[in-house]
DNA sequence: CAACTAACTTGCATATTGCAAGTGATATTT
DNA sequence: AAATATCACTTGCAATATGCAAGTTAGTTG
């Protein structure tokens, strides 16, 4: 079972630590599915538009987890059903997320308007407290649904 | 030579793209030496202290500039080396890069004081304005020399 | 010009990933 | 109640990426 298997430490830094734990091609778009999208389940992410495996979907859901920074347990209605959800660790993930969706939408061609990320940019405090707001609620519906469609405040 | 071979885009989520271009476990770890520690050379990053293998050192720094994040030239003194250096594109990660720091300051044990990451919690805009002012004008002290040994104003 | 150094390459063993198919535990349908 | 479907994974295997040691090349120093 290669979960925890190399413990070795690169160096002490804090964003060399952070690295070890999500700095992956997946984990940071799990993340971003749970915490702006509104996924719940090992289906959706499956079919959230990247094309992950599912065996890599597995293993990182199962890492995050060991790493604090998701959690699950299952559904009550229907016992097949996993439901994944951000801790609070995670949730703090949300300042992170945001900058590299300012930076990507900035420097990279992609499906975001660039309207919607300028009121971003200027708001970035009041998107932050509507992440955490929606995480402690849990109202899971979605913020982004897929990209460049924004729902904040007014539409 | 596998440097843009796959050319194949998961999706149009500025976030997915973003970590196209330096999601894995070692290109941010270049970066940070290069926004904060002031390392220039292929040397220095070879010993930074995080290990990485050279073959993949230079695939990295080949990779980040191909993105337009990282610039190259011939140090003028001494024809061999090369002195690499952060585009305007690259320091624009400096937010990425300090929301990382704080996360893992907060979240993991790291080599980091807490004092010190107090501080930089309040002042993030100063923080990222002394960053930017560095890499305007060329100045290489390292504002984070190894770790948790911040100077920042007066020390 | 001989020794040295910086920045890579190369070869090869090992680890990680992607893909297709399969499994087992519920749930739903007939 | 039996058959079928769904969900969350596993497994096997080929392809890719990584880690490590040992070159190679070009420029520099003595």
């Amino acid at each position: 079972m290669p979960l925890k298997s190399k413990p070795k430490r690169r160096s002490g830094c804090p964003v060399s630590i952070s690295l070890e734990k999500f700095g992956d091609r997946w984990s940071l778009l799990i993340i971003r599915d749970l915490m702006v999208r509104g996924l719940r389940t090992f289906k959706e992410f499956q079919e959230s538009g990247e094309g992950i495996a599912t065996n890599i979907l597995a293993d990182r859901l199962k890492k995050l987890e060991a790493a604090g920074i998701i959690c699950s347990e299952v559904e009550e209605t229907d016992g097949r059903r996993m439901n994944y959800r951000l801790t609070k660790k995670g949730i703090d993930l949300a300042p992170v997320m945001l900058e590299l969706l300012i930076w990507g939408a900035r420097h990279e061609q992609t499906g975001a308007h660039c309207a919607i990320m300028a009121k971003m940019e200027e708001n970035r405090a009041a998107i932050l407290a509507e992440v955490r707001r929606r995480w402690q609620e849990r109202d899971s519906t979605p913020l982004i649904p897929k990209f460049g469609d924004l729902n904040l405040g007014r539409t």
